[in-house]
RNA sequence: GCGCCCGUAGCUCAAUCGGAUAGAGCAUCGGCCUUCUAAGCCGAGGGUUAGAGGUUCGAUUCCUCUCGGGCGUACCA
């Protein structure tokens, strides 16, 4: 239950009893514990409204309000109205979490929602730029599941374009003086870079690597084989770095640029039959009014290139054409850098026009920054390269292993490592998904790999200490009785209050898809828990005390690993 | 030139359709392990929210201008 939005609802009944219908209550979560729980700001505004002093409605507002569920009600300030919760009222709602499988979270109105995201560029190993929109797109693929959404994830990875000419004609010439081209594979980055230095370099290179492109749009097949070995080479390493990273993405979610080829065309044919598209310079292009370029002249999105061959705005299209026609989504996000912004809103004007998007499709760009060095400078390695995803792992969890050898060494080296894998990727992930600038941001291996402060570790750590609580006591959570929960002393309520925000923190988040504010929640929720861990003695406590602190502590638990899962990090049982 | 995004503590970031005294983490300083895991807890210092106007009962948030930074701006994706 979203009592948040029960108590907005509640308030807005109020005001609109006495004449302000239609006016928001902006309740909020209070800033401070001794405003409540809860705030209603909207009285100011109402009042404003009706020409009437705001203190004198705020009374009235709480005269009219008769909620079993408050305590108390004041009115504070110019016109605030602070609802503190009646503890029995938060004890109940707690109950009601523990019994249902769902954290008390209540399915929302199930939509068909396409998530567009990770999209690596399969010509090259998937860096470091690829973590942000592949771990927030998967937490928003899992939240959304979780509310109760048909979620089709979409993996549109790049496995088509001019620079495949490059690495076919290089796979070729390898094969030619005997190497084994598995192995020259299995470092993809590396021969990326080969393949373009050669390229750049070497004339007679570079005009057969045009030709293989030719060769291969032609359907050549000798080099689709090559292509298709490259492909697969490369998908290969795509879904290793997704089990690794705990990212819910399968081969079966890759939809390629390439599986639009056939529908080009008809994207073209279609915008030419509803005269959409103009000849400009030997290019086909859609010219929007909203959108100018320079010196104020029309800016064209740019559908078919002079030489005949598609831009990417073509397989774009193509793919919001097939989204809404075969896929029947309702909404699409497209979780892609924040520099893409021009290209997806000619993307969205130009599907509108074209009839692809009508206005009951919901289809919009969730936008990031992109990464940076401490200097402000581009993230990338000395020679220029990107940072390998891998490697950014490899690091993470190596960095980890060593911490919980040092912390923890009578645990198993099976446990040390499995606690070193979920640590490491926990605290890279989480790094990505706790921030939610959609402007650049700075890349520093030991932010990135923290293991202090608001990062997965800690919240982790508090679901190990809670674990470990009853392990110790030799009680298993399924046979406390659900019934006596005492909210007594200031950190078990606040506790039980953090508790009962799970849902209306859940619904916040997809209501942007920002899972920041999960993290943000769960980090509160985990130092709430911290606190009364150390003021609150559990087992030592009379039994009555002992057992509501205990349902407290395993719904603590629950909670965080539920809360960890939609963000697409595990926990272990001890760290 | 035009357009978009941004500027918050030494650093990295929060601040829920404008709300009360702008919050965390890191770093610094001081306490707390013979009691449930110190990856922790308690406390301290640190701010003209880039600057100047404006709207408002109230502005980090909205508007205007200035300064500073980033990105985009037709045949790469």
């Amino acid at each position: 239950m979203n009592i948040r939005k029960y108590l907005d609802a509640e308030i807005e009944k109020a005001l609109a009893s006495q004449g302000a219908s239609g006016c928001p209550a902006i309740t909020k979560q209070a800033q401070r514990v001794e405003f409540g729980q809860y705030q209603a700001n909207g009285v100011m505004g109402a009042a404003k409204k009706l020409k009437i002093k705001p203190h004198d409605l705020a009374r009235q507002v709480v005269d009219n309000l008769n909620l079993d569920c408050l305590q108390r009600v004041e009115i504070a300030g110019p016109g605030f109205i602070n609802l503190h919760l009646e503890p029995t009222f938060i004890a109940e709602r707690l109950r009601a979490m523990r019994s249902s499988e769902r954290l008390d979270v209540e399915r929302a109105e199930s939509k068909t929602v396409v998530i567009d995201y990770s999209a690596p560029n399969l010509a090259k190993e998937m860096h470091i730029g690829h973590l942000r929109s592949t771990s927030i797109g998967d937490a928003a693929a899992r939240l959304l599941e979780f509310l109760g959404h048909t979620v089709i994830r979409a993996n549109h990875v790049g496995d088509w374009g001019a620079q495949f000419g490059s690495l076919l004609a290089y796979m070729d010439q390898l094969a030619a003086q005997g190497e084994e081209l598995s192995t020259a594979l299995t470092d993809l980055e590396k021969f990326y870079m080969a393949a373009s230095a050669l390229f750049r370099n070497d004339e007679t290179f570079a005009k057969n690597a045009r030709e293989y492109v030719v060769r291969l749009q032609g359907g050549d097949p000798h080099c689709l084989a090559l292509w298709e070995q490259f492909i697969e080479e490369s998908i290969t390493h795509c879904q290793a770095v997704y089990e690794r990273l705990n990212i819910t993405l399968t081969r079966e979610d890759i939809k390629a640029e390439s599986s639009y080829n056939d529908d080009l065309p008809k994207v073209v044919n279609e915008l030419t039959d509803m005269s959409l598209l103009v000849e400009s310079d030997g290019a086909k292009c859609v010219f929007l009014d909203a959108f100018i370029g320079k010196d104020g002249n029309p800016l064209p999105a740019l559908v078919q290139k002079s030489d005949g061959g598609y831009p990417y705005l073509a397989s774009d299209l193509a793919a919001v054409r097939y989204r809404t026609r075969e896929l029947k989504a309702d909404q699409a996000l497209y979780f892609v850098d924040a520099r893409q912004k021009l290209h997806l809103s000619q993307l969205f004007a130009v599907s509108r026009e074209a009839g692809y998007l009508s206005a009951e499709n919901d289809f919009k760009h969730c936008p990031f920054g992109v990464i940076l060095k401490k200097d402000g400078k581009p993230f990338k390695t000395r020679d220029g390269a990107d940072v390998k995803l891998r490697d950014v792992i490899e690091e993470a969890v190596s960095r980890a292993r060593d911490l919980v050898n040092a912390k923890n060494p009578e645990l198993d080296d099976a446990a040390r490592g499995r606690v070193a894998e979920v640590v490491g990727v926990g605290a890279i992930k989480y790094a990505e998904l706790s921030k939610n600038r959609t402007t650049d941001y700075i890349f520093d291996w030991d932010t990135m790999l923290s293991f202090e402060g608001n990062t997965a570790p800690y919240l982790q750590y508090a679901y190990t200490r809670i674990r470990s609580i009853f392990r110790r006591a030799d009680i298993k959570p399924d046979t406390l009785h659900n019934s006596r929960l005492l909210l007594t002393e200031p950190l078990e309520l606040e506790l039980g209050v953090k508790l009962m925000q799970l849902p209306e923190t859940l619904e916040a988040v997809a209501e942007d898809f920002q899972a920041n504010i999960l993290c943000n929640y769960l980090f509160e929720l985990a130092g709430t828990f911290m606190s009364f861990y150390e003021a609150c003695p559990i087992l030592k406590a009379e039994e009555g005390v002992r057992d509501s602190r205990l349902l407290l502590s395993d719904l603590t638990a629950n909670t965080l690993k539920k809360g960890l899962d939609l963000l697409g990090i595990e926990v272990v049982e001890q760290m």
